[in-house]
DNA sequence: GGTTGCGACGTTTTT
DNA sequence: CGTCGCAACC
């Protein structure tokens, strides 16, 4: 029985099914369990599935969920509504467009697109181009519809700059309309206007969904709030599953009151709290739990656990961030050595993305597997925008937007002037730039040149239309990048060693595989569908746990995650806590900061580590912050405090002598090969060492990978037994591993140097700027030039 | 129509 | 220190 494996808590908030549930769920306390339980309970109960609604963020929330129900119930469609807020708003509005004054489909603009359109308003508008920039308006644009505010409540404003964002926002409003299209904000806010305005409709939604989960309350935002709040008005079946503590969107929209101040939004709210955590030990939670407790504005809530006291959370004080990256590095490889974890089971997080870059450096280096989430997105890389704006243009061909970014993409012979003359003319005659385009011969201000070239483009999209209707989304994609000329372009660049080229051609080729992926699963659909699906797609939704490799990501990406072993780097003040605050709401933002550094904390199941540096290089300056404050409000008995003095801080530059110093073995230490047996260590040279073993004869290993580990005198006698050394693969190799003496090469990292001496496996190659080094040729990623 | 060089800028970003 | 956008060049 499902109910049996649940705790008193949980299973109090799965049987309780009739009113508002509001369930504060603390860290690693079974929350998704609870809400997927919940649903099957009620369905069990008798409860038809099309009368539920369940709202998360992410994707990946929404697909865990489904699929978790759907084993539960041993059933393969669940029937009922189980999204992010994006998609269900989507999917009412696709439904409801009659009552909008849009024409389905209408298509979805992402951030890239909302910029290109602000971009056009400010020269229309004849704005000073130096004084405003376009993400000012789409960050304001954006915060005003999380707010369901219009744009008429901005053009009233006293304040002129306010009444500037309100002459954009109309423009930007007007704009999108015009191209039958939608931004984020507006899937939400229009949803909201559409109950507002029409009761018949509210009525049916009201009356449908019986009962109404919400995930990561915390996060929710005005118009949301607004959404589901009218959607349950009728049935008051509404459960909201959240964590104040963990609230870390505030200065997207998120307003932290919404779950404060649920138990008076409605009458008679039973809470329940969930306060077993399952994750941490005891030592971690107890530090997490003392940072957070500084924040006021917040609920009562004290995690505990019962997995045992733990080791204490270390903490690390480096020079700077290249020695704060390798101390990371060092014991990374260090815990895989002697307690066994993996790549996967780590995880380093940062207050910023920029803070990536001296790890990167140092993992590279050392060949350490290692996987960044976050930065720029898949679906935001140019080649795929392009891509997919000729895609959307196929279904929508009136989207100004879009036509405008590929017409001549790649090159096409249809300049600025051309098309200048082109909109100026849809513009005159009040229709879309297609239109124009299929009135060409009555563009007097264009030659005969250039109306055979906007012909060209037209049969282009024609052909594609044609093509469209015949083949598989897949096929679609591919054609596109095929008949645009779009494959040829990048080859072209890639034959003259462009690596950037390749990569992009790649990019191309997983978006096929995404369509492909898309047609498989949904065999009715088409590429109106596939468009729709990936506009709400984000790359958080691949995040793939069976990954061989340390992953690397921000704090804010971390939420939701969790972690055997987590790091968290670069806690100073000014950058964690980040030093950007308003004046007004200071100690918000320094609430918010606190939030998520608890949500950091809490990520990790066995070990956490701070570290800090004394010195960092920002923005090109030296900087000399203090440790951060959150350190301090951590109680001293649960850090253990790593007192190794960095005696490579002088010498950061040459990170061979910080390994050098890093390094756990020394000259004289006995090891232990999996394969070798026992060997004594002879000579070390960066994190080469040169090993004499037992039963082999000496041999060189590169430290990172060789299966060692350090044995003392006592266990010598224990551990001599058959080693029948299997000779490794690698030394087949050596007999041609390709490279003479002369060879000019080229490294990922180091660039290009010369072949110098060989031995064996190892290679010394003379790099023009990074100097000499010997590099495992096995391990190390070397084109010949 | 495409390249180059200079200056301005610089959190976090579930959709 | 990097990146990116734009203006001035070829």
């Amino acid at each position: 029985m499902y109910l049996d494996e649940l705790n008193k808590e949980q299973r109090e908030a799965v049987l309780y099914n009739q009113g508002p549930l509001l369930i504060l769920a603390g860290a690693g306390s079974g929350k998704t369990r609870t809400i997927i339980y919940r649903v099957a309970h009620l369905i069990k109960q008798g409860v038809s599935p099309y009368e539920i609604l369940v709202m998360t963020f992410t994707n990946k929330a929404a697909n865990e969920m489904k699929d978790r129900v759907k084993s539960i119930l041993d059933v393969k469609y669940p029937g009922m509504w189980i999204g992010t807020f994006h998609s269900i708003c989507l999917r009412i509005l696709q439904q409801e467009s009659i009552h909008i004054g849009y024409r389905t489909p209408f298509t979805i603009y992402s951030t890239s697109n909302q910029e290109t359109v602000i971009r056009r308003a400010i020269k229309d508008l004849n704005l000073d181009q130096n004084k405003f920039k376009p993400k000012m308006f789409t960050t304001a644009i954006n915060q005003a519809k999380n707010n369901l505010d219009s744009y008429d409540k901005y053009l009233d404003s006293k304040n002129p700059y306010d009444r500037t964002i309100g002459e954009v926002y109309q423009y930007y409003q007007k704009e999108l309309k015009k191209n039958n299209a939608m931004d984020f904000g507006d899937l939400i806010m229009n949803t909201v206007i559409l109950l507002r305005e029409n009761k018949k409709v509210l009525e049916r939604y009201q009356d449908k969904f019986k009962h109404i989960l919400i995930d990561e309350y915390q996060d929710t935002n005005k118009a949301q709030y607004r959404l589901v709040n009218m959607l349950t008005q009728r049935n008051k079946n509404i459960c909201v599953v959240g964590d104040d503590d963990q609230s870390i969107y505030g200065w997207r929209g998120a307003d932290l009151s919404n779950i404060l101040d649920f138990e008076n939004d409605f009458r008679d709210v039973k809470i329940i709290r969930l306060e077993q955590n399952y994750r941490s030990t005891e030592n971690i939670l107890k530090a997490a739990n003392s940072v957070i407790h500084n924040n006021s504005y917040r609920k009562s809530k004290e995690l505990w656990t019962d997995k045992g006291e733990g080791t204490r959370v270390h903490l690390y004080e480096a020079n700077d961030e290249e020695s704060e990256a390798y101390f990371v590095l060092k014991t990374i490889k260090e815990l895989n050595i002697t307690k066994g974890f993996e790549w996967k089971d780590i995880a380093i997080l940062y207050r910023t993305h920029a803070q990536s870059r001296p790890i990167e450096d140092a993992f590279l280096y050392h060949n350490l597997p290692y996987k960044i989430y976050g930065g720029t997105r898949f679906y935001d890389r140019k080649e795929i925008q392009d891509i997919l704006s000729y895609a959307n243009l196929i279904v929508n061909p009136h989207d100004n937007t879009r036509l405008q970014r590929i017409i001549n993409v790649p090159r096409r012979g249809i300049g600025e002037r051309t098309f200048e003359r082109l909109s100026n003319y849809a513009n005159e005659n009040g229709i879309s730039y297609y239109e124009a385009i299929e009135e060409t011969g009555k563009i007097e201000t264009l030659s005969s040149t250039y109306k055979n070239k906007i012909r060209d483009f037209r049969a282009l999209i024609e052909d594609l239309e044609e093509f469209e209707r015949n083949n598989s989304v897949d096929e679609v994609i591919n054609q596109i990048a095929e008949l645009s000329g779009y494959k040829d372009d990048l080859s072209e660049l890639k034959k003259k060693n462009n690596v950037e080229a390749e990569t992009r051609l790649e990019n191309i080729a997983e978006l096929v595989n995404v369509a492909s992926t898309f047609a498989a699963r949904n065999p009715d659909a088409g590429l109106k569908e596939f468009l729709s699906s990936i506009a709400l797609e984000t790359d958080v939704d691949s995040y793939e746990e069976e990954d061989e490799s340390v992953t690397l990501m921000t704090l804010h990406a971390a939420k939701g995650l969790e972690f055997r072993v987590v790091f968290i780097v670069g806690l100073e003040e000014g950058l964690f806590p980040s030093l950007k605050f308003d004046n007004n709401n200071e100690e918000d933002e320094m609430e918010e900061e606190r939030r998520l550094c608890y949500v950091g904390m809490t990520r990790a199941e066995d070990e956490l580590y701070l570290t800090y540096a004394k010195s960092r290089r920002q923005y090109g300056e030296m900087k000399y912050n203090m440790p951060s404050r959150f350190i301090s409000e951590i109680p001293e008995e649960c850090l253990d405090q790593i007192n190794i003095m960095d005696k490579a801080g002088a010498v950061t530059k040459e990170y061979v002598k910080v390994v050098e110093s890093n390094n756990p073995y020394t000259v004289g230490d006995k090891v232990e090969h999996k394969k070798l047996g026992i060997g004594v260590i002879l000579e070390i040279n960066e994190d080469i060492i040169k090993v004499d073993f037992l039963q082999s004869g000496t041999r060189m290993l590169a430290t990172e990978f060789a299966p060692l580990r350090l044995i003392k005198d006592t266990e010598i006698v224990d551990s001599i037994r058959n080693v029948t050394p299997e000779p490794l693969a690698r030394e087949k190799e050596q007999e041609d591993n390709g490279y003479s003496i002369g060879d000019v090469v080229e490294h990922d990292h180091f660039g290009i140097g010369e072949v110098k001496s060989l031995d064996g496996e190892f290679i010394t190659i003379d790099f023009n700027k990074a100097g000499s080094k010997m590099l495992s040729i096995a391990f190390t990623k070397l084109r010949k030039v």
